[in-house]
DNA sequence: ACATCATTTAATTAAATGCTTTAATTCTTA
DNA sequence: TAAGAATTAAAGCATTTAATTAAATGATGT
């Protein structure tokens, strides 16, 4: 995805900006999680989740893969990953951490 | 405005999720507009225009001054100046300049 | 006061969104 | 093969959103 014109990005933060999806890609920011994994931390419904997955999954935003049972969610492009460092780091004051960890 | 809820940040993602408020932003980056200014570059009508003017003003993004016959709209918070700079570089490959002119 | 320009307000309409409920699918294990 | 868990899909309904149109406000210049 290029997200060119504006139209593209638009369409890529419309898609973010909504809380439970907002909340499933702080979530999701340095970890894989399986639906129901998520629906513990999201308070809603299971079918209401899959909806907003979907919304984020058509719009490439996040992928899966399937285990047996279960299905296991992550952040499909890097730069959601660097845009919502970013956010963290303007709007809530938060340092982005270094690839390195930090066990000082 | 302090945004640590999800809550806070959707809205304020919400409000910017919408190609011409988006472009709107864009034009208001590094200069401040009239709204007949903004409607000369954003194709669509004056009410319109002011219908996404006040969406951006509802949310505190953008603010304006009156001068005569005309209103002077400007972005309001410099973190929104920010998420614009940082998206521009992740998704259209843009560098972001820095505070001295390249006069060179 | 009058005409004109810039902007806003209000009302209407069509389309999109979000949640709930219910039914279906897939995998696991007995 | 049957039961149960995880996940999805589809339908229904209320709410919200966006664009259009027409009318209103406010300042400027004659």
């Amino acid at each position: 995805m290029v997200y060119n014109k504006v139209e593209d990005l638009a369409l890529l933060l419309k898609s973010i900006s909504h809380p439970i999806r907002l909340k499933i890609l702080c979530l999701l920011q340095d970890q894989e999680l399986s639906v129901s994994e998520i629906r513990s931390s999201v308070e809603t419904s299971g079918a209401n989740i899959t909806q907003h997955l979907n919304i984020l999954r058509n719009q490439g935003v996040i992928d899966f893969r399937k285990d047996s049972n279960f299905i296991y969610n992550r952040i499909a492009d890097e730069r959601i990953i660097e845009l919502m460092k970013s956010m963290q780091q303007i709007f809530c004051g938060k340092s982005v951490q270094s690839t390195h960890s930090t066990h000082t």
